[in-house]
DNA sequence: CGTGGGGTTGATTCTTATCAATTCGGGTGG
DNA sequence: CCACCCGAATTGATAAGAATCAACCCCACG
């Protein structure tokens, strides 16, 4: 098998952005990853992908669409842990358990396909660059979780909404004013700790102050400088690391597709 | 060199239960691990190791005592994103950035070994196990994290305070009702998202529920099923998986040591 | 033309923060 | 051994922020 490499860049308005190093892979394993893209389905939107608590057997890669891990409490209350965006995997934390720590659920009609844990435990085995193209992701995928916790525990309301929508915003890799985020109020309530109708009126404050604005599943962004001031973002937390050996580092994996 | 396997089990009374699953390395395996533990050295309480922002080039792994990382806000707010127990090794996040994402500081007299993150990179092209390993602590410590997000998103002070005791007893591998949690109450409230005024009131609301009590900085829990219950405390999110490939998972670092 | 999901608005309550005063407790120096 | 000191913890009064409950609107869609 020939070693050409095989050199990968982020796709264009896809998540590929969020991962934006370039990475170079050899056949094989781009032969490794295309096996994760065998098993490729579509499903509708809210439909749950795997459940609470059921044996993490498998892994899914989010080609289309989004979706979220959440965790629902005995009171009904829910917590969404993670969104995830097209090029995502999810499931790598439950590498290290038995069982789903949290339900799958999409958000939007996507298109997913799924592969036995397996599967990556011999990427592991078979290929170091692999490996750290995994460890990278779940790198990047803590330092979202820790972002978030700074939110939900010192922000104030509209300050944490802020901040999610700058989040989405970088990791979208959107440059305009202008995006897409198909995320109804209860969604937003249940990633930042907060209520639907709290949201509501938190959305209604940020458009009184002139900062964003949303219709219907749409953000638009009218003053980015102040939005990100205002959420205390820190503008190089999604951003990569240069000085991994060989350029390498986390790169989106439907940027291998194309 | 030889390639006799290595039986490491966890070290009693260590952090080694908090990755219970014993894991077999050959002996350039543990060579290479040794070498993250060449360059060891005290540090007093409330030591910054690392400050936010700085130059990531360097880890560290805890050898004794009791660490954290945390971020402070531009109006002085703080919040603790991990407590690390021994065993544990700080900046594992920061592999994929260039910077640190926050403080390293230290929450009593410790014993820390610090390498270059270089020497990680090596690990991860020479040993496929190594590189399983450091990927199920990055897997462990995001389950803390997601736990975390549900505190402080949806629980109350209290649950919040009571889930926070119940990990830290789960993590430290005490069976006992009794154990040294060498926090102060504005430590804990910075980890829990609240004011060190409410911990106090929050701990004398356990107190009174006849839970919890606390005397400097020594735990006694009074009724640990009640505990675990109130807390909404789910039984095995910190427990291995024992079904990772050759019974691998992750394991105390300072476990291999003895 | 209902119907239902999503969103908005108002009134009220609840939880936690804030501010300020006081106490506790362990260590130090006289 | 005692007085003092300082960080940590406690307590009380009040304020702020978000939740809750309930009513209502909007509108896409069968």
């Amino acid at each position: 098998m020939m070693e050409m490499p095989n050199r990968v860049t982020p796709q264009e308005g896809s998540a590929g952005m969020y991962y934006p190093h370039p990475v170079e892979l050899n056949s094989s394993e781009l032969e490794l990853l295309a096996l994760m893209e065998k098993d490729s389905r579509e499903y509708p939107r809210d439909h749950v992908l795997a459940p609470a608590g059921a044996e993490a057997d498998r892994l899914f890669m989010l080609k289309k669409g989004w979706a979220c891990a959440m965790r629902t409490l005995a009171d009904g209350q829910r917590q969404v842990l993670d969104v995830f965006l097209p090029g995502q995997i999810m499931g790598l934390r439950e590498m290290s358990f038995s069982t789903n720590l949290s339900e799958f659920r999409t958000l939007t009609p996507v298109v997913v396909s799924s592969f036995p844990r397996q599967q990556l435990s011999e990427m592991f085995a078979t290929s170091p660059r692999l490996a750290t193209l995994f460890f990278m992701m779940a790198a990047r995928e803590q330092s979202v979780l820790i972002e978030r916790i700074v939110s939900i525990g010192r922000r104030t309301a509209a300050a944490r909404l802020a901040h999610f929508i700058v989040e989405m915003r970088m990791r979208l890799g959107k440059s305009c004013r202008e995006f897409e985020m198909p995320l109804n109020q209860t969604v937003i309530g249940d990633a930042l700790g907060l209520t639907s109708v709290h949201v509501s009126r938190t959305f209604t404050l940020l458009k009184q102050m002139k900062l964003v604005e949303r219709h219907s599943g749409c953000i638009r962004i009218r003053d980015l400088d102040r939005l990100v001031e205002f959420a205390g973002f820190d503008r190089d937390y999604l951003n990569g690391n240069p000085s991994w050996p060989n350029e390498m580092t986390a790169v989106s994996i439907t940027a291998t597709r194309h």
